[in-house]
DNA sequence: CATTGACCAGATCAGGCTTTTCGGTCATAA
DNA sequence: TTATGACCGAAAAGCCTGATCTGGTCAATG
């Protein structure tokens, strides 16, 4: 027996999804050709094929692959924190990581830059991330650790426009008046932390168990999917 | 004696200035030509260097009188509104009026459409947003009208990025997971309203008044600068 | 003296053409 | 059977040239 998911993962794939993660952040999809790719990644272009059907596939398994770290590296940030559960850390590592992360940043604030001709063609990796959200608020909501007077989806709407406003509108306002990064994620953790507090909070401790789970699980599928 | 300002206000000008705003908002700065502003205005492409001294200069001109009206816009939503005062109600009320005016939402989100060439050059429009922005959460903070753990100038950078986010990311999230801009509006009034809240909720109705009238006099600033 | 609009120079655009690039295929090689 | 890379067609990128547009000026007008 072995462990589950498609037949074999051969190294090939995995140097390839490397390669073009490398290549394809620096240079965005338009700019980047699979015979770089296959250079980049030691195998001839004819062997992209049988890997991915096309371009758009690879690209996508590559963001599927960057959604998993970004994953493991949030619950990383998230368990290397002694602060037993509060939702000023739960954000700021998120976003945190998010930033990190080009791929997931770039997502967020659909970088043309990155995602280039991909994005008109591609709707499902953009819902995603607000549903993965909303599932986690509505289990937050269930076990009394968020307020439950806004839905869920809104709240997940909400976050999603915000976070994208904090690592894309940086960019948008004049340098002199731009605050350090760490400092607004501080800050937005501050109000969320009050924000979305529910009116009697429940065992935090349980909180962090249940979210930590949850992440992990979502990471799984994420590697699953390659 | 004259209310104060400059010289005379000649109506040639405000009509310049009312064609200029109309074209400008359906064309942008770029596809706009002078041409066109004076044969709407009814006077001669000279007439517009008599008033102003660029193209640069009439469109600054009509942002100026943009953020006034979104500013009357604002005092009157919060008039009109029974609330004495709620961080609900202020946000609720801005970002609508904001949302409301084309010139004023391209600011915020550095619209290429609308501001065109024109974005390269110009830095003081950005910067004046948020600094009004940090004044008034500074006067709040003082009052003790808004939480004061956090400085005036990092909430207001955070409000003007979450704020961009919510005029501008919604276009950035797929049409099926979108929320009506008043549900978000209502649920980032919400959740702001906490997250703002000073430890003790200090005369609601002084507030309301202090908020009236310095929003009234950045009104009347903006106005005078025609 | 206030106002006009013909005029200018520089930038931009249109379009027709050639060259290059690139996703995808498949006969061939190992 | 597995993997390669020369090859294909379509699309994009350059490129050139002439036409057009447009911000800004200023002699002429009333």
């Amino acid at each position: 027996m072995r462990s589950p998911g498609p037949p074999t993962r051969p190294p090939r794939r995995r140097r390839l999804l490397a390669a073009a993660a490398e290549l394809f952040a620096r240079w965005g999809f338009d700019k980047t050709s699979l015979d770089e790719v296959a250079r980049a990644a030691g195998v001839s272009k004819g062997a992209i094929y049988l890997e991915f059907p096309n371009k758009d596939a690879l690209f996508k398994a590559v963001v599927y692959r960057e959604l998993a770290h970004y994953t493991r590296d949030w619950l990383q940030r998230f368990e290397r924190d002694d602060d037993p559960f509060s939702f000023v850390r739960m954000f700021q590592h998120s976003i945190a990581a998010i930033n990190a992360n080009p791929f997931v940043k770039g997502l967020m604030t659909r970088d043309q830059r990155i995602y280039g001709s991909f994005l008109q063609r591609e709707s499902e990796l953009f819902a995603m991330a607000i549903s993965l959200r909303a599932e986690l608020f509505g289990r937050l909501q269930e076990l009394g650790a968020m307020r439950d007077d806004i839905p869920a989806a809104t709240l997940a709407y909400l976050i999603s426009v915000i976070g994208h406003g904090l690592v894309a509108g940086a960019e948008a306002i004049p340098e002199r008046q731009r605050v350090p990064f760490e400092d607004s994620l501080r800050a937005l953790g501050l109000l969320l932390d009050r924000g979305l507090a529910p009116p009697r909070p429940r065992n935090r401790k349980a909180v962090r168990e249940l979210l930590l789970a949850m992440v992990a699980q979502a990471q799984a599928a994420l590697e699953s999917h390659e």
